[in-house]
DNA sequence: TTAATCACCTGAGGGC
DNA sequence: TGCCCTCAGGTGATTA
């Protein structure tokens, strides 16, 4: 389930076999995604060449001289580099052919994922104008968090998940940087002191570089764009660990559901 | 404006 | 072994 690192994981592993190749053909042999796939597409991206493979939120994007793709791994998408004669699997949706023989191949089973197209500034975009601030950006700091957080009555963890206050911070990483900062998951966002925030951002980025260098979370079907699965979940403190000893005070981990998804934390060491 | 809920989708895993 | 059911989860849209 492709979070920040696993997004930033993929967007380093195919960046250099996508930067400066050049447009083929466009095969899309599901539309239905989250959004239709523009039926266009081939037509709009054959013989473009494609200069850039950046990333914004969980937003990767593509960058020609005719627009940015805009590529969304969902629940379960992944990308992978391959020779275009590779046949295409079940729920290999759509391949990127480039002049050189290889491909870029969407694949994604439940298809949450999302592949779109920009004519103009990405950013203005109506998914990504209204993003809050990258979590490994500086502008990302406690006095952001905590001023947004005032007479905030909505849990610290639906807080921090939320894309509009800071962007990239999925689930799993949410339970960790949670127990990191020894914060219950259910106190009101409003209610966590200045000192507590600071020590919560900090967690937050400690979590994310250290997943982004283990290459990501490998929980059911992640892979990297090479084939090969994440890392971090070996260093998951809490998230799957239902009935496990808290690795700090060794009382079982609790999981309880907030805001429609599965929460772990240790009741001992987070207040 | 804020908070909560719904909808989308399919593979994995458990129970029988 | 096969069938059925539940769970998992990112995020925009909808509702209260």
């Amino acid at each position: 389930m492709p979070e920040l690192p696993e997004v930033e994981t993929t967007r380093r592993g195919i960046r250099k076999h996508v930067e400066g190749q050049t447009v083929k053909a466009v095969i899309i042999r599901q539309h239905k995604l989250r959004w239709p796939i523009p039926s266009t597409l081939n037509k709009t991206l054959a013989r473009q060449r494609i200069h850039s493979v950046t990333r914004r939120a969980k937003y990767l994007l593509l960058g020609t001289d005719v627009g940015h793709v805009i590529l969304h791994l969902g629940m379960s998408g992944s990308l992978r580099i391959l020779d275009h004669s590779v046949p295409a699997e079940k729920h290999d949706h759509i391949d990127f052919v480039f002049n050189n023989g290889q491909c870029l191949r969407l694949r994604d089973p439940r298809r949450f994922g999302a592949v779109l197209f920009c004519r103009d500034d990405p950013y203005q975009h109506k998914l990504l104008k209204s993003l809050g601030p990258e979590p490994l950006d500086k502008h990302f700091d406690a006095k952001h968090i905590f001023d947004l957080s005032r007479k905030r009555k909505v849990t610290i963890k639906s807080f921090i998940m939320d894309s509009k206050i800071v962007v990239g911070v999925g689930n799993i990483y949410a339970s960790e940087a949670l127990f990191r900062a020894g914060i219950h998951p259910k106190r009101a966002a409003g209610k966590v002191s200045k000192e507590k925030y600071h020590l919560l951002v900090s967690v937050i980025k400690d979590v994310l570089k250290e997943a982004i260098k283990a290459g990501g979370t490998s929980l059911r079907n992640f892979t990297q764009s090479d084939g090969k699965p994440g890392y971090f979940k070996q260093a998951l403190n809490v998230y799957g660990r239902k009935s496990e000893p808290c690795p700090n005070c060794k009382k079982p981990i609790t999981q309880s559901v907030i805001a429609q998804r599965s929460t772990y934390y240790c009741t001992q060491c987070q207040k």
